[in-house]
DNA sequence: ATAAAATTTAGGGTTAACCAAAAATTTTTT
DNA sequence: AAAAAATTTTTGGTTAACCCTAAATTTTAT
């Protein structure tokens, strides 16, 4: 249930850079584009792309690439708007320049609950910009201010603080 | 270098755990409670004892249990500091109760840069108390509004936004 | 048609987390 | 003080994520 992603961090950074050199520059993303990116040999690339294509995320056909599916352009999305709302925060809350944004949302987006997202999204309205002008993707829910969320209680190991 | 943190997340949930008990309610976390806590087998929460032996977290005596090191206790100040700073943000920006703002906040604490805390933390002029009143540990670096930290241009896979 | 470049395979490695079962140690009962 | 019980550790695994080199394969450019 939930499976808020059943993909990993690593995959998941795959995804959205797939995403933007796919959808939005309209270029294709080659093995040595990605590994060079990653700063990863080719042959973990390779890997990575065929665990996406595993996951139906990635119509993979070897030495032609790797193409974003419908359930990647959507899972690419979600992890964009993730990292792009958090930008806005960042920017407006936090007073950060665009690329400290993309820095330090970098570093979480992954990890923040669709939840907490859409809390931050509604706080400012469901920008529909993040600070580099690039697009956030709408999300129904949050739109919908939706309190279907169960607040699953007692979560293993957390209650930490 | 910087090495904001060389521990890994789990290591980090045991610290702050190991903390509360400990520092916080005077009492001592066994292995049986540790491995209760996180529901995993003891076998489990010893190897993880050890592990944070190994970097000299805990002093740990087999059969005799682990307590925090100096180092260890600073480790731990420094997840909490992250965790109860963003439970303020959460409370204060978010409108969260104060549950809901522990477990979002337990889900990205690990993971947020020191910087990105003390930007949130300045913003709320360096609270000492988190929402459920426990302390704020104090971090000089932020109350001088350090802005030493070098912007480390070029990471490695980001600019994913 | 080759040579060069890109990509994949094959066969590795490391580290983090986990587990079950057996052994060791401590604690609790009787 | 033994025996029994409970706890803890050791032993010997597993899986998954990333990562690698070197060799093979396929594509591309000449």
């Amino acid at each position: 249930m939930s499976s808020e992603s059943s993909i990993t961090p690593k995959q998941g950074k795959y995804l959205t850079f797939m995403y933007r050199k796919q959808v939005e520059e309209g270029k294709k993303a080659t093995t040595t584009i990605l590994s060079r990116w990653f700063r990863v040999n080719p042959a973990t690339t390779t890997e990575i792309l065929q665990k996406l294509a595993e996951k139906n995320l990635v119509k993979y056909a070897r030495y032609y690439g790797a193409k974003l599916t419908e359930k990647g352009v959507a899972e690419a999305q979600k992890l964009l708007r993730k990292h792009r709302v958090l930008e806005v925060m960042f920017v407006n809350f936090l007073k950060y320049d665009t690329q400290k944004a993309c820095q330090e949302a970098s570093k979480i987006d992954y990890y923040c609950s669709e939840d907490l997202i859409n809390s931050i999204c509604r706080t400012y309205k469901h920008p529909n910009r993040c600070p580099c002008d690039k697009t956030i993707f709408d999300n129904i829910k949050c739109r919908r201010q939706d309190q279907t969320e169960k607040s699953a209680s007692n979560q293993i190991g957390d209650l930490d603080g």
